[in-house]
DNA sequence: ACAACCTACAACCATATGGTTGTAGGTTGT
DNA sequence: ACAACCTACAACCATATGGTTGTAGGTTGT
């Protein structure tokens, strides 16, 4: 947290952004799995090769993947370590839930009296 | 897999595009960690009633938080099963990323005449 | 009874998004 | 040299999205 706390969460929204669309999810799924030319995913969908490469370039403004040029072919990769910030992130909320439960605990070791442990967190 | 495969989809397409927005990620934080009903929620939000209680129901609908009504208050919470499972996913991608990896791994093991490990899958 | 409060939702608006076709330019193989 | 191929991007379009204000109806406390 060096400074920039607004970037990291244009960052998260351009990751979450990039994930919400099966077409992307399913492209990301096979260049984790291997390297691949646009138009090899491309040939995938039924959908024109225009759309493909925009949902490719999402994934790689995102930073979900990379692209390297090999003569006329752009070969796209997934990054997993962008993938596991990702979890990252999720795992931060869960870590926030815990300390709910933590804190409910805390209510009902101390007062050993209250019968039904309703939570009103305000 | 029951048979709605299609299904599992439209709900990761919601729950991404649900985590795909700082104030919605917020708001879920804020949930996870207790109870809160809609008004207390935009309280905290430099734009309108309506539009927290919108983000709300984006959230709701992915299944990301859930509410109860007491009284005329809707109290909000989220729901960490439904983060689990957004990170479940991201396992599986990881999953799918690990087996490239043991791929590339055996081509080198059956060829060891290989100079450079260059990866080409297709 | 009634004012204050909380929620839900309709109607509206500007902009973002996911798709299309078309054009241009670099790469490859014969 | 040149056709075939791959990529990038502009221009366009319909729809989705994130915001607004306004209205209506149930709940609470005095």
């Amino acid at each position: 947290m060096t400074h920039g706390d607004h970037q990291d969460e244009d960052r998260a929204d351009a990751m979450f952004h990039a994930l919400a669309d099966r077409t992307r999810r399913d492209i990301l799924r096979r260049v984790l799995a291997g390297e691949h030319s646009v138009s090899a995913l491309a040939a995938s969908y039924d959908m024109s090769f225009a759309a493909v490469q925009k949902h490719v370039a999402v994934l790689e403004r995102a930073g979900l993947i990379t692209k390297r040029r090999t003569g006329r072919e752009a070969l796209a990769s997934g990054d997993v370590e962008a993938v596991r910030s990702v979890g990252s992130m999720l795992t931060e909320l869960e870590a926030v839930w815990r300390g709910r439960i933590a804190r409910i605990d805390d209510l009902i070791a101390q007062d050993p009296a209250s019968s039904h442990p309703t939570e009103r967190t305000e």
